[in-house]
DNA sequence: TTTAACATCGGTAGTACTACTGATTTTTTG
DNA sequence: CAAAAAATCAGTAGTACTACCGATGTTAAA
């Protein structure tokens, strides 16, 4: 954002929610509508066409829905922000946004200062999620392993451990490790006591709790 | 939030940051700041006594850090959000900070607008990321799989897969299903047939790419 | 209905891993 | 430095898995 304009383009394939944005975002000086979108293909088209600074996509639409539209413009454009428009609070739309790279993702439900507020936060590259779609965030987010405990594993478990977690027979990592086979075994074998791990797909269970991976 | 005052509490083990941030915040007037805390224990304590709306956590702190800080006190205080304050861009903390929860996390170099906006963003419930973390996030949210591809296994072999993945030897997955080793054996040939993979481990992966979790 | 795929089971042989016991050398630690 | 822990290697026996061979009944598709 060069300027302190913000061009955008809004997407929806509701006549209705698209007029009811557009009176609220004409009001607002900084805010230069470049252009309006009843689907996820005309979205992109406007985009290629005006690089717009932030566009506001509906979940929902016919053609390309707003997240296939997202990956699309997010590609092409990098530097336009993307702000995802939604009824449902689902935690995978949320999910799959973040992982477009969405700057933003909020209900329709939401009131007027709100969503300019998360317009200019997106705008301006920051990340802004509503109110009850926090919830689904935080479930969404997977949980890093706590290596707080690693069973006392030494250094050299470890490398065994991940090695074994790659799929690695204990010959090639003996290969690799330049050690004998009867070591790795003799490794594996401490890893087992100290985890209590069984067979080699419970041990590749442990070393992904332990980020060995 | 009930009323329109926001009662915080904030945490850095730096006294020039934490007079900083209560320079900043003395002078505005929906914001009740009630404690100081100069480590994560403090913090944990002055929460509980105080039970504010929400607490401003530095990532690197003595005693208790930010992030298991905020642990405690999500568990304990589910309605205090939390906002976290860090030099640090790291991927890793930020989707930490996630999934215990938190409603934001802003870097040190904030300016006193967006640090406000922040703060009532987060106390509204929603959820804020600064600018530059914001990339990290994208990375930080996994790729739901593609199960498109299964391969082309059946209905059985899946199930089998399904069994292995969790760790099972044959002679359980056998018993569970109701068949005999040598079909479970059977089944084991072909799915590593089908998908090329090599030992349990590999089958493991393969699984997790298959949703068979 | 004939063919193909699926699911079931068995034999045999070889390879990989598990479970012991025990030993030597190096590194860490009190 | 002496003791403990870590890392290295070996023997032996048993279990689990891999890789072939083949067979039978059932179900789905051409």
């Amino acid at each position: 954002m060069q300027t302190n304009v913000i061009r955008m383009v809004i997407a929806d394939d509701h006549d209705l929610v698209r007029e009811g944005i557009h009176v609220r975002l004409a009001s607002e000086s900084y805010i230069d509508l470049v252009g309006e979108a009843k689907n996820g293909r005309e979205a992109v088209d406007l985009c290629r066409a005006h690089k717009p600074d932030l566009v506001l996509l509906d979940i929902s639409m016919p053609e390309l829905n707003g997240l296939e539209a997202a990956s699309i413009i997010k590609n092409e454009l990098p530097d336009t922000k993307i702000l995802f428009l939604s009824v449902y609070d689902n935690d995978e739309y949320v999910q799959e946004a973040l992982r477009i790279g969405a700057n933003g993702f909020v209900l329709k439900d939401v009131s007027k200062p709100e969503m300019l507020n998360a317009i200019r936060l997106a705008s301006s590259g920051a990340t802004y999620i509503g109110p009850r779609l926090s919830k689904s965030l935080a479930a969404t987010v997977p949980s890093r392993p706590h290596s707080a405990q690693d069973y006392g594993l030494t250094n050299r478990e470890k490398q065994v451990l991940a090695a074994i977690s790659s799929g690695m027979p204990n010959k090639e990592i003996a290969e690799t490790m330049n050690i004998s086979v009867r070591t790795v075994e003799s490794h594996r074998m401490s890893i087992r006591e100290k985890t209590g791990g069984g067979n080699a797909v419970m041990l590749t269970k442990i070393a992904n709790e332990l980020g060995l991976t």
